[in-house]
DNA sequence: TCCTGACTAGTCAATCTTGACTAGTCAGGA
DNA sequence: TCCTGACTAGTCAAGATTGACTAGTCAGGA
């Protein structure tokens, strides 16, 4: 329900069409979500169906017509809804990563050495350049900064892991 | 690719059934992912078609026949591809918890911190439920690790979170 | 003028995921 | 013996997600 209450959200701020909702999602809130185009209109279509926003043509110079879509007063009580739940409840994460460590023992652990080191040049050039991000305005900063401190906390953890195989390839 | 990963991994150490895989993730590996049935025996055929894993029936006492499946030699090289990228790559974390935070001026501050509190609640909770686990043995182990370190960042990020809130809810 | 490449706006088919269901087996008590 | 509840094994239809595609607009150069 995340992707409804960030839809609904934007579309509370100001009417908006779908591409454009797809595009400010795409390029400034990549850091804490991903919308791809088509799940985007999906999501539109089903909230128009529950009643929660309200669509109508718009046509601006002779460019084709755009559907804008309008939070109604029932997706105004669904977003405080939704908002409320996903303040209040933490969401579980899964790391996909450590899928591949249950398993690191089918390989030498000087390779495995070698492949978590390739993640962590990924994972440090990742909290560089979330760091040398921009200072947001309000909202957006506590989000930059949950990424500034679970990437930290990643790379430490990361590091533990290494030297863990590191000490187990030298007596191998 | 990680739940092909995962599946291909558990059939490499013993043939298995679609049920018996499900309930082994459900049971001991439910912290790191999640796998519904009817989501692996979809893989399972998926990666029956691509030969990655052959099935055959198998018969005990009077019950009904039930499909084993064993990884083919294309399913061990595939394996040993799937686990080198999942190990060099990092898997990029979404926190839709962050969502809500992005509206959260749509609230009084006083409200927000309120269900913060409750979130804090919950994250607790389950950090004090992972601290109590068991050791595990070897692999698992780090998993563990990994969920603890975590969920404690988390809470160290929340609690600023809410500090913050409280602040801003005394001048309002 | 005409062409090209970029931008806008959205659709479609294929794939993936899941809640709810079916259907057989078995152990233990009434 | 018969019934109930739990376990085993899997299916189905509905819903969600995405890569690849379509189709129109527009600016700028040849």
């Amino acid at each position: 329900m995340d992707r409804e209450l960030l839809l609904l959200g934007l579309l509370r701020r100001s009417d908006m069409h779908g591409y454009q909702l797809h595009e400010f999602i795409e390029r400034d809130l990549a850091t804490c979500t991903e919308l791809k185009k088509p799940t985007a209109y999906f999501l539109l279509d089903k909230m128009t169906r529950l009643g929660w926003i309200v669509q109508h043509e718009e046509r601006e110079g002779n460019r084709p017509p755009r559907r804008v879509y309008h939070v109604s007063a029932a997706g105004e009580a669904q977003f405080q809804q939704l908002l409320r739940t996903n303040l209040s409840q933490p969401s579980s994460t899964r790391f996909g990563g450590d899928i591949g460590l249950i398993f690191a023992n089918s390989l030498a652990s000087a390779d495995v050495v070698a492949l978590l080191e390739q993640r962590r040049v990924v994972l440090a050039a990742d909290l560089a350049a979330t760091q040398a991000a921009p200072a947001h305005a309000g909202s957006l900063q506590l989000v930059i900064e949950h990424r500034i401190i679970h990437l930290e906390s990643e790379l430490g953890w990361l590091d533990t892991v290494i030297a863990r195989f590191t000490a187990s390839a030298s007596t191998e």
